[in-house]
DNA sequence: TCCATATTTCCACGGTTTTGGAAATATCGA
DNA sequence: TCGATATTTCCAAAACCGTGGAAATATGGA
């Protein structure tokens, strides 16, 4: 994939995340892990109607960024992991090119807790 | 900073970000490192009106994405790597929450060279 | 087959964002 | 002080996005 589709792949991921209800619906589901939740469940903890929550979803799915599979009558999303170290690994390629020492820096600073 | 705050923040930086022109604006002065471009050279080379640019380049400056600096007659603008330092760790911290082991692999992976 | 349940798709209104020419502002040099 | 240059701010038109009720679709159970 080369630089140019890479970033508009890029800007859809990034829309899809610049919105409050989606930004906290793809922390739910990267929060509740493998298991993730059904569409209902995630209505109903953002306090959104069920077609408005199922339009972001689909913005979600469609920037790669949460997966669904259905089971029976409900519909389970899940955060995909895949799309969000695409997304990361872009911006953190594009850090790197001016500024490696920068970079380095910010990574040593990410820490993989929840204390930060 | 609470997390609400946080998130708020987070979706303005997002936005910012989540466009073609924006986002390769910040690329390039990512890129640029320290010295920067000033403002006509990069709507130049960006190839939009002046005014168009000042406009995306203070919607990037609104979300502390980049900084700007008067030299007499030119502004001068450079990425505040401070910024996306921020970004990158709200987001990383989300995903260490629900599964540590993933987003160790994923720093792992993010590589601090341009053959990525 | 028919009903209940879970979810999505349709549709259209209202709001926000993007755009760029023209006018305003800032700075420098003569 | 005046003119040239760099940039921003103003404004309004066009394009895009978010929203949610109602209708459509999918599934399972009786």
């Amino acid at each position: 994939m080369n630089d140019l589709n890479s970033q508009v792949w890029a800007v859809d991921a990034l829309s899809a995340l610049a919105h409050e209800t989606r930004l906290s619906v793809f922390r739910m589901l990267i929060q509740a892990g493998p298991e993730g939740h059904v569409a209902g469940a995630i209505a109903e903890r953002a306090g959104v109607p069920q077609s408005t929550m199922s339009h972001h979803l689909s913005t979600l799915e469609r920037a790669g960024l949460v997966q669904s599979e259905r089971e029976s009558r409900l519909i389970r999303y899940r955060a995909n992991y895949a799309g969000m170290q695409r997304l990361l690994t872009f911006l953190m390629q594009d850090c790197c090119q001016g500024a490696p020492e920068m970079c380095s820096d910010l990574i040593a600073k990410i820490r993989c807790d929840t204390s930060a």
